[in-house]
DNA sequence: ACCACTATTGAGACAATTTCTCAATAGCGA
DNA sequence: TCGCTATTGAGAAATTGTCTCAATAGTGGT
């Protein structure tokens, strides 16, 4: 499985936290690494309880935030109602382009994109290096259906 | 004041769309447009009540989407938890530079980045026209905050 | 100005999502 | 293995926004 390395960058943490090493806490770790789009915690613990885990709610929270702390997970609000989580796939830096109004996300790269959000974070005293960035507009299809039902 | 043409074109709005001009109406749409600030519903409410309109939060909430629904406010989700509502000033658009730790709103303008929000729309199929744009990062002071207080 | 019609309002119930509480459980160091 | 205490589960609570429905108040026609 492509995510050793991260698992054991987790346990470490969690070691070196004085955190305990939970079957929950891999569980969700396994889970979230499998995933590779954006999921939100009902679903996570969905699929948890579809494999025969018993974890509660609360503990898939607590320990998405967790998994947060250690930089091994994004978390975000994409323009809905929830928030949406994502693991952190080393190096590769991408932002999202996203749906206001299904929802949809999609990601991409843009090294000159990139460049200026830098200038602009610096320019008004925000840090360049802990920046997000997102663009929301309409997917086609919601474009497409807006038209063929007229705003209201 | 320099809404009148604004006031004008919503009372016009309602006219023509066979709303009725209502006092919490008129109130609601002179607290927005006093406001040169992102501010949420609740704010809304309590600035009203506070000159001494009883305007209901369902009334507010309310009539906050007909004024999305004229065009003259934006309604967004600016990585926070609850929706902030800007009344459009116009011709002048901007995108939107947000703390993820305090929520503290910058606007800037950057023609570049526009053209290149356009170009990336388009190339994944996403309407140009209806996009919004936004960079989360940390401010100077959360950024000053987080390293005296490390992360947790 | 008055009436009747019905859109709008207010108050609180409801819904959706996330966080908190606290007793029970289970890692972990000795 | 034992004991300490971090973690968990279940549900209560908090937060934000929407919905319901009876009461109120704009509006167009007299």
């Amino acid at each position: 499985m492509s995510s050793q390395r991260e698992r054991a960058a987790f346990i470490d943490h969690l070691k070196s936290h004085g955190h305990r090493i939970t079957g929950e806490r891999l569980a969700l770790f396994d889970e979230i690494f499998e995933q590779h789009r954006h999921v939100d915690a009902e679903e996570l613990l969905a699929a948890l309880h579809r494999k025969g885990h018993r974890i509660s709610r609360a503990t898939v929270y607590r320990n998405l935030d967790l998994l947060v702390a250690c930089g091994l997970v994004r978390k975000q609000r994409l323009g809905q109602r929830r928030y949406l989580y994502e693991h952190i796939h080393a190096g590769q830096k991408h932002d999202h382009l996203v749906c206001r109004s299904c929802g949809r996300v999609v990601e991409f790269v843009s090294p000159g994109i990139t460049a200026m959000q830098r200038e602009i974070c610096r320019a008004h005293g925000f840090s360049p290096d802990h920046h997000q960035f997102q663009i929301l507009s309409l997917c086609a299809e919601c474009v497409a259906a807006s038209e063929t039902q007229p705003s209201h």
